[in-house]
DNA sequence: CGTCTCATTGATCCGCCTCAATAGCTGTGG
DNA sequence: CCACAGCTATTGAGGCGGATCAATGAGACG
């Protein structure tokens, strides 16, 4: 929704969205070297990663971004996916760093605003703010909900929550009742981001395939073929869901 | 931080802000009613509650402030505290409903201010927005670090991590060194935050109080006698953690 | 002095992790 | 074409961390 705003209502902005970086008028491309190598960011894209300096937004135009924090003894957990429409700005409270690990699921495209044209953009066009806005509500709402089913919620309450919040998210690329949707995630990577072991997702998952709720084909196709089941272990209500994580101008 | 240059460098501005509240320019009072209640709110407060119209940012002037959500069967988890100084934007991604339920720990004051007050405010003085960016950064990577021990974490480390949250986010009110502070937190509200029963919340303060790490007195006076200790078991570097969840103007 | 709340400690149970083995798939090189 | 390696998914077996249940202690308050 906010990067359609952004190009089609006001090309002056999004003109400028891409003069963050050396000027150029062409958007940052991130692309992965190879399924390998999926931390692997193009030269470019360096200014992402954590510790560097960070005086930029980034809008995500195509593909998925995982942000993640790892600790010492090398666990990794996904704290959020970006994807499109998406607002990035991983600056920590010193204004300067980044609090987050960024990395391309796919290939991807980011637009890259220096914080100098967001404020000129959002002089000059009122209306990005609220967009912004509810973007970040958005993001905000989604994380807290996984927060919750974080501390609180057993193996498959947080499975079923992040299947139907992919479904959700995705929804506005393949229809609005679409209940069939690919995720680029290995199961590894959907523990990461739930918060369980590889092995645990698995065996959730084909329960929730062997009682008829899901279906699954090649790597992470999916298609939800009972939704208020699936909803009903999430311990969520599909519409008020909606409303929480979807930006919505009003 | 935010609050204090609210009210030192822009006294326009901290007029502007209670005007939010049926234009009194007295701030918001959320009182609990008696300890027995803490749930209970004042009856101006009765707007911050789940599900009501939300078209107001808070800006906490005194007390803890609680951010939480609940599953249906009423387990109930703290998404994060306010303190003084933190702003409070509830709203979900619709742009109307608040996401998350409120509560004050404390007796607590906070500012209303209005969105349309807002936007003006920050049109009047830019300044106001890198602040309010400062403060919502350090939100956002606090809440980055407890979704990662949330999700990889021991309890060990959860709870170090908290106490250490709570040091650090303390210290401006006690002395930068301070290692000695209040919560107002039962163990069963720690536990509520940090993912964990009360009783074991119990059990891995008692430990960290027997191996010379804690002292705790009467009700969560603690003071922190061994900090790299702490900082270890929590898996963080105390430094670090500063520079990333405490707002400090560039 | 009884009641209420909260902290503490013990005992038991279970959900999820870990380790391990197998199978399926893809790409690669002989 | 087959053989092999590498990666991911799947399934089983066993162990452990933290939840749950239960009992006691300790202040605060009326």
């Amino acid at each position: 929704m906010f990067a359609e705003y952004l190009f089609a209502e006001y090309p002056h902005a999004a003109a400028r969205v891409f003069s963050g970086i050396g000027g150029e008028a062409v958007p940052l491309m991130l692309q992965t070297v190879s399924n390998r190598h999926p931390h692997h960011f193009s030269k470019d894209a360096t200014l992402l990663l954590e510790g560097d300096k960070c005086n930029v937004v980034y809008c995500v135009l195509d593909g998925w971004i995982a942000l993640s924090k790892a600790l010492e003894d090398g666990q990794n957990q996904i704290i959020d996916f970006a994807l499109p429409g998406d607002i990035v700005d991983p600056v920590a409270a010193d204004g300067t760093t980044s609090s987050v690990t960024i990395e391309a699921l796919t290939d991807a495209s980011l637009a890259a605003i220096s914080y100098g044209s967001w404020e000129i953009m959002i002089s000059e066009w009122p209306e990005l703010y609220h967009l912004a806005h509810l973007v970040e509500a958005a993001r905000q709402a989604r994380r807290d909900e996984r927060i919750l089913r974080l501390g609180k919620g057993t193996a498959e309450m947080r499975v079923a929550y992040a299947l139907l919040e992919f479904c959700i998210r995705l929804a506005p690329a393949c229809g609005s009742e679409c209940h069939q949707f690919h995720i680029p995630l290995t199961q590894q990577q959907l523990g990461d981001y739930v918060g369980l072991s590889s092995v645990h997702v698995c065996r959730t998952m084909r329960r929730m395939v062997r009682n008829g709720i899901l279906e699954m084909h090649d790597h992470m196709d999916i298609r939800i073929l009972d939704a208020p089941s699936l909803a009903r272990l999430a311990g969520v209500d599909i519409e008020e869901l909606k409303r929480e994580i979807v930006p919505t101008r009003m």
